[in-house]
DNA sequence: CACATTAGTGAACAAGTGTACACATCAACA
DNA sequence: TGTTGATGTGTACACTTGTTCACTAATGTG
């Protein structure tokens, strides 16, 4: 599994990495493959699931951090993109999963998303943040922003990790897509929407 | 061209496709390729080039079906989801190519949003909608569209072409998104934003 | 210690891959 | 009509690929 993030991670794209390249990589014969997965697919799915446990650290981290401050979305934005970087290959896996070709993985990112939004709107709903939202809106609003968030990823991932300055940008940018979001959920139902 | 994206559509990665896969899906032989790209990457490329003339009919439609209608936003995603159905192929080779393999085919890409975007933008300046925006708000606001509405469209792709409910609900989704951003722009900075 | 399970090995095979080269076909135009 | 440029063909070569099978090394548990 590492082997194949690490290729990921190079530029490669998950569907198009063989077993032999994968084993290769790891300093393995190709046939040790076999004794883990039953092929590429079964690969991407493990993948997922440790994607999760990433996902959840990210989010325990983001909550420990940013409980009590003003600056919620700036804070998120930023615990996220420091995990965008530090897991950069796992973060690739999963930009490219959303639109890979395995369904199933696919079905899995998809859903490790689902269940960060939701998660997402219980905290606010803790916080006490938008609480003249319907439970549907609420989710509405969450789902927009987790979205809003996986898109940013592209856009992460697209300039080298090392270009401070690139990153800032983005970072600046998808805090004020946030924040956008944010007043129009805050006037969401009030006005004529 | 025609048969990378008809396996593309049949739910393969256009990274992980070949030479020979696809001339024989053309039903030519291999060494014919070369008479027409250099490698799979070229002819990437030059499907981005063909998307962005998808793209500026899409548009075209779009703004001779929605000038004088109230519900702009609803028009405009339902113009989107029927585009993307008919050019079912061309849409998954860009969901793909967001975060594919080559380099130059997702920063095409890439660029095919910003111009979808700033074109938005024009529009909108025209039709003196968002009057109160900046020029660089009001770019923020059109990135955040394009962006949304991109990634309905893994929505939109992950489910049958034939399965009307399931499509009504992304495109009634998609629209209450559009909308609460569209809500979030209108009280841009009038607010503590 | 002995034993069972797990992980890794090496050789083999049929099939598929990218690419090179010389040759054939065909449309368009002088 | 003859020539030319674009497109397609057939053969060939050196690799790479997925998967099989029988075998070995290491691990931890009774």
């Amino acid at each position: 599994m590492g082997a194949a993030l690490a290729l990921v991670g190079k530029g490669r794209h998950f569907a198009s990495l063989g077993i032999r390249e994968v084993t290769r990589q790891a300093g393995v014969v190709p046939t040790s493959f076999y004794r883990h997965f039953r092929n590429m697919d079964d690969l991407g799915l493990q993948l997922v699931d440790e994607l999760g446990l990433v996902l959840r650290r990210m989010m325990r981290e983001a909550r420990a951090n940013v409980l009590q401050s003003d600056k919620l979305i700036e804070e998120s934005v930023g615990i996220f993109v420091a995990h965008a970087r530090t897991n950069r290959n796992f973060f690739m896996f999963m930009a490219q999963g959303l639109a890979g070709e395995s369904r199933a993985v696919q079905e899995g990112i998809r859903s490790e998303m689902r269940f960060f939004a939701s998660e997402l709107a219980n905290d606010l709903r803790r916080l006490r943040l938008m609480d003249h939202l319907s439970d549907a809106d609420l989710d509405l609003t969450c789902d927009l922003v987790v979205r809003t968030v996986a898109f940013s990823l592209t856009d992460l991932l697209s300039v080298s990790p090392d270009d401070d300055y690139q990153i800032g940008q983005i970072r600046k940018r998808t805090t004020r897509f946030l924040q956008m979001i944010f007043v129009g959920a805050g006037h969401w139902q009030s006005d004529g929407a």
